[in-house]
DNA sequence: AATTATTTTTAGATTTGTCTAAAAATAATT
DNA sequence: AATTATTTTTAGACAAATCTAAAAATAATT
C-alpha cells in the first residue's frame, strides 16, 4: 500500500503531465512539492523500482499505467471529497481544496463507494472537473475558455482552471458559480475585458487573464 | 501539529487508562499498539519531553491536561465520524470504526465543526458511547450492564462494552441494536445465562459474558 | 567549439518511528 | 533473603523521507 508520500508524488505527476505535456522534470516536481531536487531525484528511482513511473536519469519521467490509474483513482477521491464538503457540510468554495488533501489519502473502497452513492454518483466535483467512476471513466463535457466568447454570446458557467484561493472567493461574490448563467454584455477589443451579466442583473468586469481562468459551455 | 503515531499514541494511553485506571504501563501500551516496548519507551520519552504524559522510568505513564484535551479531541472526531458513516453512508456497524480510525487525524477544525452540524449535534456514537462536544465535555447516562437485570425488568440498549466485531454482528443478527428494546424473559441462576424478548417477539439467549458486554437503560 | 549557466544527481547527514539483542530494574518465588 | 522470572530500558541498527553541499550532466551563450 503506498504511502501518503507516494500517493502525493504521483498525483504531482499526473497533474504536471496534464499541464506540461509528455514527460516532468525533476525541477518542476520540486516547485510543486516544495521539496529539494535532490528528494525528488531519491524519491523517484523508489517510485521507478515500485513500476509506477518510467523514469530515465536526466531525462524526466512518466506515469506507467499502474501509476496513471492511481493517480486517477486519487483523483477521484479527492473531487468526491470535494463535493461531499461543498455540497453537504456547506464548507466554502475555497476551502475544499484543503481538506480533501488529506480525506484522499484515507484508505478504504467500501468507503468511497458508498459515500459515491450517497452523493448520488455525481459526474462534476464543485470546481466543474471530472470525478471519475470507480473504472477510472471520466465524462468529457464540451467546453470553452469564457475569453474566447463574444459581445451577446450566453453560457453556463462549468469549471475553473486554476483554483487560487483569492480568486475562487471573487467569483463566488460576484455569484460567478459553477452552473451560474452569464451574458457577455461588452467585450473591450483594446485589452479583452470582458463585461459579463448575470441571472440576477449583476455587471462584473473580468479581466482578460481571468476570462482565460474560466471555463464556460456556451448556449446556442 | 501532533503525527498519525503521536496521536495513536495518545488514543491509546487514554483508553487504557480508563480501563486499567492509574497509570499505563509500557507493556500493556506495546500489547494495544502492536509495536515493541523497546519502541514504546522510546516514544513516551519523546510525549514527555512535548509535555503530553507524565512519565516515570518503569513505574508507567499518565496523561498531562494537554495529553488528555488531545486525546477528547480524537475520542470526537472518531465518533463524530463513526456516527456520520453508520447514519449517513450506511456503513455497517463492524466496519465503521477502522475507517474512523483513519478519518479522526484529519486535521481542520472547520471540517469537524461542519460535521458536528451536518449531523445535528449527536450525542452518542452509533455504538452508544458519548461524544464529547468542542470543549470535551460529554453527557453522562445511568447506564447498567444487561447481565445486571433480574427476570421481569425490561430496558434499553445503550452501548456495547468491547466492539468485538463478531460480537457486533451477532448483536445486528439478533436485532439488538443500540435502541432496541429487551425485556429479560429468563435467567439461568446456574450459569447466569439470560434469555431476552426484543420488540418484535424474537427470544435470544445471551451468555453471562455477553449480557456483560452491553450497557442498557433500564426502565422503571 | 569552448565557456558559462542551469539542471540533475550523488554523497553524506538528519529526523521519525521502528526493530532485535543485551543490560538493568522490578516483581515473584522458593 | 536469595534466586528466578518478568518487565523495562539502553544500545545499536534500519527504512522512509527529507536536507545541504558538491559533483556530474545537460543546455545556453558567446
Amino acid at each position: 500500500m503506498a504511502s501518503q508520500t507516494v500517493e502525493n508524488y504521483i498525483k504531482a505527476i499526473f497533474q504536471l503531465t496534464q499541464k506540461e505535456g509528455g514527460t516532468v522534470s525533476t525541477s518542476s516536481l520540486s516547485d510543486h512539492l516544495a521539496t529539494s531536487a535532490a528528494s525528488v531525484t531519491d524519491m523517484l528511482k523508489k517510485l521507478s523500482d515500485q513500476k509506477l513511473i518510467e523514469y530515465i536519469k536526466y531525462r524526466g519521467v512518466s506515469l506507467t499505467l499502474t501509476g496513471k490509474s492511481m493517480a486517477v483513482q486519487l483523483l477521484r477521491k479527492h473531487r468526491l471529497w470535494e463535493t461531499f464538503l461543498y455540497d453537504k457540510l456547506k464548507i466554502s468554495w475555497d476551502g475544499v481544496h484543503e481538506i480533501a488533501e488529506q480525506l484522499e489519502h484515507v484508505q478504504s473502497d467500501i468507503l468511497i463507494e458508498h459515500l459515491d452513492h450517497y452523493l448520488d454518483h455525481p459526474k462534476f466535483d464543485p470546481h466543474g472537473d471530472p470525478i471519475p467512476d470507480a473504472n477510472g471513466k471520466f465524462t468529457l463535457r464540451s467546453q470553452v475558455l469564457l475569453s474566447s466568447l463574444l459581445t451577446g454570446d450566453q453560457a453556463h458557467i462549468v469549471a475553473v482552471r486554476e483554483h487560487d484561493t483569492e480568486f475562487l472567493q471573487f467569483l463566488e461574490s460576484r455569484k460567478l458559480n459553477i452552473a451560474a448563467h452569464v451574458l457577455i454584455v461588452d467585450k473591450l477589443a483594446y485589452d479583452d475585458t470582458i463585461k459579463v451579466r448575470t441571472q440576477d442583473g449583476q455587471e462584473t468586469l473580468l479581466s482578460a487573464k481571468s476570462s482565460q481562468n474560466v471555463y464556460v459551455k456556451k448556449m446556442n
